[in-house]
Parts: structure tokens; C-alpha cells; sequence
DNA sequence: TCAAGTGTGTCAAACGGTTGATACACAATA
DNA sequence: TATTGTGTATCAACCGTTTGACACACTTGA
């Protein structure tokens, strides 16, 4: 690769002189310029980052740590994070932490040794207080640490939006599937909408729970299989991510319920597998560009201190009116 | 943050005298490592990656460069790659191509001048000979490139599997929908396999091709239905990729045909959607974990300069036996 | 007593850039 | 004529780390 000095030297001028072409400071008469642009052109120079970013203690990567990108919402999110930051002249590191706690840490001791100007931070193994003196630019997705910007979806309205919709279409048992309780994230506010709704209702409803961060279909089968014998009078499902409602439209093909006839089904999250299933699942869609955008947006900001306090952003959600529930 | 010129004043000791102890180089007393050591942890000190790279002329990043994330098939992959990377002390960099030349070009162009140590390429849209002095070590993804190791699935083998399985449950007029021919990628050996074992068969067949790149799911609805208008006699789809199946599982269903009984259907890759769809999808199935990982193996070793030939990996396929065709 | 080894540690150049200080030639102004 | 300004380009220090060359103090053995 050839280096500053080549093209210094081919051109006839000095190293700064490359150097203030390039960079655009100081006077440079016309001719120079050019000569040197003739010149890196020629030899397909181009600067290394890396020096760059040794000298201007900022590398423009940005690392971006979420459970498993395999998972189609990190998939998604990661996609417009990386369109987002290469929009603003930085690249993306990804890290998949893999629910492992000393993964997580270790990542992020790597991108600080990376010289990473910025994490993102979508999971949530490590505990809150490891956060504390991180000393680099953070923000969090979905995770709740003091004194850390967070991008959230409004779990909230979701969760009333999806359980309402249940009784609207006259449900007589609904039922909530949500995910590991000792996990305190906002998704939590899903559930805690539907208790709300649901008991203020006076309908009959049961609330189940995944095991640890379980996102393994089978388990997921499994589990619903065991709610449907258990509760056999459950008429409307409101699972916590489409993934689980999938699992219910199968357990509820295997055991002979007609979907949504004798059983409705609202999922969450709006991740494609929704969208492409037969039938097509009603859900409560996030906005996973804007939470993208948002968080890099965010993260940005904190960067170039531009904003120095924690916010918490919280993004609407979209009721998607699939196939899985009765028109209304 | 800290730099080895605070962790060598701490320590009562010289620059060169930290930086042999991290790297276990030349003499150095046990009471000096000791303190040594000690004055790092105590100072948090992490390496500066940055001036490493700068020195060492190796980055330890790799570069992927895929048409979209959030694509599933390209999700799995990257999700194994970074784990295979991770293990081998490599970070990776993601980039999204999302089928713009002009992107992959630059995107070529920034990893390079971020000093990364290898590229691996499954995007589609630049030219062929845009690669040849490239000059930097490079592994495709189902991509054809004179000169670069390339990994690929068996897709003859997908595609004789599938087509010949149609067959054998009585289909009496298969289709196949392929990707657009004008882009020559391993994958159209799917395509070739269907139309030698059909033709072979006598059966009749017909195929059709999605237009440039196309993978939005409403245009293959769109497709998959104006199929059905002009040959409403097929009773066996081969699809060459899963959400090309899962449309034709839709549309099935919105005509009133029954999946498996009066229409079979397989799809290619065997990605998530494939796998939760309710009737679980009959695929052909890549091994996604085992390309990722021969696709950073040698990568890594042409870095490494253990190998020098390009070389084409052809891995297996496997039939997953869903539930949209008969069982045999 | 002195050369040769050995254990310990320092100096300074290098990696490829950036940039403040400075030099120089020339023109305009006091 | 001396001063100031301006357009151009160079010098040298610096970013944080690595490493070959070397210095020093102690043995050790001839």
C-alpha cells in the first residue's frame, strides 16, 4: 500500500504538503493540488485510518453488542445501525455476546481497547453497576442502567393495544406469554399492560413465562403445548415476541385449533418471520428503523458532546392487523 | 484512558520495560513483572489497539461486506462468522451492500484504507474484474471470482434432491423459481440441476425467474400469483430460496389449494422462516455454521499466507422433510 | 586483572499520518 | 528603507506501541 511519503515523493512536494491537500488547511496553490491529486491517484493511494485515528484519538467504529444478530430483530436493527452510522462516516463493529455474561464484559473490553469512539448496547447479561465507570460513550437498547441514554419502544401502549384487542374480539380466556421475569427490562411494561387490562376487564387470564432467555423454538413449542393442557379454555394468546406466537399458531394447528376462529394470536416485535407466515400474524410492530436511527443518532450526540444527559427515547408501535385475530 | 507511559512512571520502570512484559519478550526480573502487573490492573490499562495495528501493520479486523443483514440467510452467516472470527482473535466489521455497486465499491475502498486484513465478499453487484487487483486477501460467498476462494453449498445436489422429491411424490407439473439469471453465482446451479432432472423425468415443468435481486416479499406474492394464473396445473414448487417458498405457501392458501395435498412445496436454505413456518417448511438446507467457518478459516489463512491457491469448498446440503410436501 | 557472559533495563527509531511553528520570497504599506 | 502581510512549503513533534541496539552492573573463569 503505498504510503503518504510515496505520494510525497512522486508529487515533488513534502509530507505536509500531502497532508494539507488532503485535509484541506492551509494555502495550497492550485497547481499543487492538482499535481497531488494526479499523484494519489495514480498510485491508488489512500490514508490510513489507522494512523489517523492514532493521531486523532478517534477511530469513527462504533461497536454494537446485542445478544445474537441471528435473532431477526437484532438482525434488522443491526441493519439500519449500520446504514445509520455509515451515513455519518462511521463503521460498525458487531459483537455477539450469546447470553454469556463474560462475553459481554469481554467484548466490551475489547472494543475499549479497540478505541471504539461509541457502544451500542442491546443485552443483558452483565450487571448494572459493571456499567458505571465504562468512561466511553454508551447507550443502551431496551435495558434500563442510570445515568444511560436508552431506546425503547412504547411497551407499554403495546401491551394495552395487543390485550384490548383480545377482548374487543370477545376472548373469554386470554392468556400472556412473557420472558424471563428476574430480567428487568422495559419489555416488561408488555406485561404489566396486559395484567393491567386484563384484570380491569374482569375477563379470565393467565399469565406463563420462558425460562432464562430461552429463544430456542422447540423449548418454545414446549412450552405452549403444556399451556394449552393445562388451560385448555384459552381463546386468545398475547405472546411477548412473534417467535413465541409462531410456536402457538403450531401448537394450535397440532392440536386441531382453528386459528383465529376458536383462537387468536397477537405477537410482538414485527420481525419478519411475522409478516411471511401463512397465515400472516397479527402483531405489535416496533419501529426498528427509527430505533436504529435513534440510537445511533443518540450515540452520536453523546460522542461529540453534544448532549451530555441521559434520556430515555421511547418509540410508538404499530398494531399490525394480521390474520390471526378476527376483523374487528 | 491510561497508556503504557502512566503504567511505566507508576512503576518506576521504562516504556520498552511494560511493553516486554506484555509481550513476554527479552529479560525481565519476576519482582518487575509482578509490579508491572500490578500498576496495569491497578490503572485499568487496556493496550491501545490502534497504535498496535499501526506497528504491526495487522489490524486483527476482517471486513464482511453482504447484500443485507437482516436478511436471514446472511444473519446466520454473519452471526457464525463473527463467533469464528471472535475465537481467533479477529473483530469484524460489518457492510451492508444492499445491492448498490456503487456502495460495495466504497465500502471496498474504506476497509481497505482502515487497514483490515481480509474481506469477506457475498455481495453480488460489482463486476468481476473489479476484483482483480485487489490486492488484499479475499473469500467469496456463493460468488464465482477467477483467482478467489469461494464458498459455496452443494447447490447441484440441493437442486437434484428437491426436484427429483417432487417427483418421486407423484408431481405431474413441477416449477422452479430462480433467482435472476443475468448473475452468474454457484447458486444457479440449483436452477441447471431442475431443469436436467426434470427434463430427464418428462414431466412437466415450467421455470420462472424473480426479477434483479428482488427480496421483497410482496413482488414474489405478486409472482407467485400470476404463476398460478398462467399454469394453474403445477402441483410441485421448487423454490430456490425459503421466502420464495413461503409466498407460494401464501398464495396457496389465498386460491384455495392445499398444501401438501394438491400443491408441494420446497424451498432453499433453510433459514429461521423456514423452520417456525406452520406447516413447517420442506427446504433444502445450507449448512450455514459450517460455511461461516470455512469461509474464516481460509480467510485467515491467506492472511496468514498458509495458502496460497484459491480453492472452491463445495459443502453439503441436507433435505429437512417438512410438513408441505406428502410424506414419501 | 580483564575479557566474556548474563541479567536487567533504557534509548531512539519506526509505523503513517497531522499540525503548530517557522522559513522564505515577494508585494504592499508606513 | 523598514515593517507588515500573504502565499507557499518545510521541519519537527506527536499519537501509543514495538523492538533492535546498546548500556550498565555483576558474576565467572582464564
Amino acid at each position: 500500500m503505498a504510503s503518504i511519503h510515496d505520494v510525497a515523493r512522486e508529487a515533488n512536494v513534502s509530507v505536509t504538503t500531502v497532508s494539507r491537500v488532503m485535509n484541506n488547511r492551509g494555502y495550497i496553490s492550485e497547481a499543487t493540488r492538482k499535481k497531488v491529486f494526479a499523484v494519489m491517484d495514480q498510485l491508488n493511494y489512500r490514508p490510513n485510518e489507522v494512523a489517523r485515528s492514532l493521531f486523532r484519538k478517534k477511530s469513527n467504529v462504533i461497536g454494537v453488542i446485542i445478544p445474537d444478530v441471528s435473532f431477526s430483530f437484532f438482525a434488522e436493527y443491526v441493519r439500519y445501525v449500520e446504514e445509520e452510522a455509515y451515513a455519518n462516516g462511521y463503521k460498525v463493529m458487531i459483537c455477539n455476546a450469546l447470553d454469556d455474561g463474560q462475553k459481554e464484559r469481554e467484548y466490551i473490553r475489547m472494543l475499549r481497547s479497540s478505541q471504539v469512539d461509541g457502544i451500542i448496547l442491546g443485552s443483558h447479561t452483565m450487571d448494572i453497576h459493571e456499567f458505571e465507570n465504562l468512561q466511553l460513550p454508551v447507550v443502551t437498547l431496551d435495558r434500563t442502567v442510570p445515568g444511560v441514554t436508552c431506546v425503547t419502544s412504547d411497551n407499554d401502549a403495546g401491551g394495552r393495544i395487543a390485550t384490548q384487542a383480545l377482548l374487543d374480539r370477545g376472548c373469554q380466556h386470554i392468556a400472556h406469554i412473557r420472558g424471563p421475569i428476574e430480567l428487568e427490562t422495559p419489555a416488561n411494561r408488555r406485561s404489566d399492560a396486559f395484567a393491567e387490562v386484563a384484570g380491569a376487564s374482569g375477563v379470565k387470564h393467565t399469565i406463563l413465562e420462558t425460562s432464562n432467555n430461552e429463544f430456542v423454538f422447540n423449548a418454545y413449542l414446549k412450552l405452549v403445548e403444556k399451556m394449552f393442557q393445562e388451560h385448555p379454555s384459552i381463546d386468545g394468546v398475547f405472546a411477548s415476541n412473534d417467535l413465541l406466537a409462531l410456536a402457538v399458531l403450531r401448537v394450535a394447528k397440532m392440536i386441531g385449533k382453528h386459528v383465529p376462529e376458536q383462537l387468536q394470536i397477537i405477537g410482538f416485535d414485527g420481525v419478519h418471520e411475522a409478516t411471511v407466515s401463512t397465515p400472516q400474524m397479527a402483531t405489535i410492530s416496533q419501529d426498528i428503523p427509527l430505533m436504529a436511527k435513534e440510537s445511533v443518532q443518540q450515540l452520536l450526540s453523546i460522542i461529540s458532546e453534544e448532549s451530555t444527559e441521559a434520556i430515555k427515547i421511547v418509540l410508538p408501535v404499530q398494531f399490525i392487523h394480521g390474520e390471526t385475530i378476527l376483523p374487528k
